[in-house]
DNA sequence: TCCGAATACTTTGACGTCCAAGTATTTCTC
DNA sequence: GAGAAATACTTGGACGTCAAAGTATTCGGA
């Protein structure tokens, strides 16, 4: 299973080899592609006991955070920066589960509020703290390395138009 | 679209504010999931006018770094870290596209490798120089925000047990 | 040598994400 | 104030990923 030598630092050496160029940004591009997919695994398999998956888990956590545990699905989607149509999906889910309900906007037919509902509530609390056990998958990662990844992704996504 | 205000800190803030804990482990790892989408949505948008994904490029550039531009599908998820059946249904996709072909082992037929075609080869090439040219969506982050993100990417590779 | 364990790949099914198109509602413009 | 454009969400389809089970083949110990 786990190799026995870097296989970015060997991708690195090839991609040199081949006269392929950018081989600086391939290796940060991959690093963070691979970064990515251990954290993910790690934070998905925390939060399944809870029948939570990371995006289900942003979306309570996200209504935890509002004055009345509501908000437009929209709004929802641009805050995670995910498609609508996953919006949909998700809150389906999360509505099925008994942890948010659909609730008409007061005053704007076409928008739909998914409110957290009081067991949603408790389990954004549980999940918070399983993941806060596993610090986020990141254990293994210094307070000096986790700065620095905050720092430098923050000028990708900064040049990227996250925000402004 | 874009908000007005850097949604991690915000949600740094929140969290700290509910009482939940790791918040430097939260914005590190919601950093990386945020990073890795940016650079999935620009890779793969430089890549589908060639007909090909990140997955599927992975594949031909692993081979095309082969002597003979052959590998069991076994060692190419080993190396790229993917499901066995991740790899079956990618090197389907690539077949059907004649850029690599399937081969029987000449001593174990457990086994099938996934060879190279001429057509992959320059598939391939044509792919690392559009990859190139975007540089890998990494354009934004500086030489020094890169060298960080691999250093401390390496970090975190490294107690998850990725290599040794 | 022979049989159980391990290995290699494929198949099936559950999920998640996106895009494109469709419906409903509101806002903007003349 | 009427029609076009924008907004909000849902639906259906394509694709990617993984887990679990199935098939074929090879390895390894009694």
């Amino acid at each position: 299973m786990a190799l026995d030598f870097d296989p970015i630092d060997e991708a690195a050496t090839n991609w040199r080899a081949a006269g392929w160029g950018a081989v600086d940004a391939m290796t940060a591009a991959t690093s963070i592609t691979r970064a990515h997919q251990i954290l993910s695994a790690r934070i998905d398999a925390a939060l399944a006991p809870l029948g939570l998956n990371f995006s289900r888990f942003e979306v309570l956590a996200l209504l935890s955070f509002t004055r009345e545990g509501e908000l437009p699905l929209g709004k929802v989607g641009d805050r995670l920066q995910v498609h609508p149509a996953s919006v949909t999906n998700t809150v389906n889910r999360l509505e099925a589960d008994g942890l948010v309900a659909r609730k008409p906007h007061p005053t704007d037919r076409r928008t739909t509020l998914a409110v957290l509902t009081a067991s949603g509530r408790r389990r954004v609390e549980a999940a918070a703290a399983a993941l806060a056990e596993i610090e986020f998958g990141v254990a293994g990662l210094s307070a000096g390395g986790r700065r620095s990844v905050d720092d430098a992704i923050l000028e990708l996504r900064s040049a990227a138009g996250d925000f402004s």
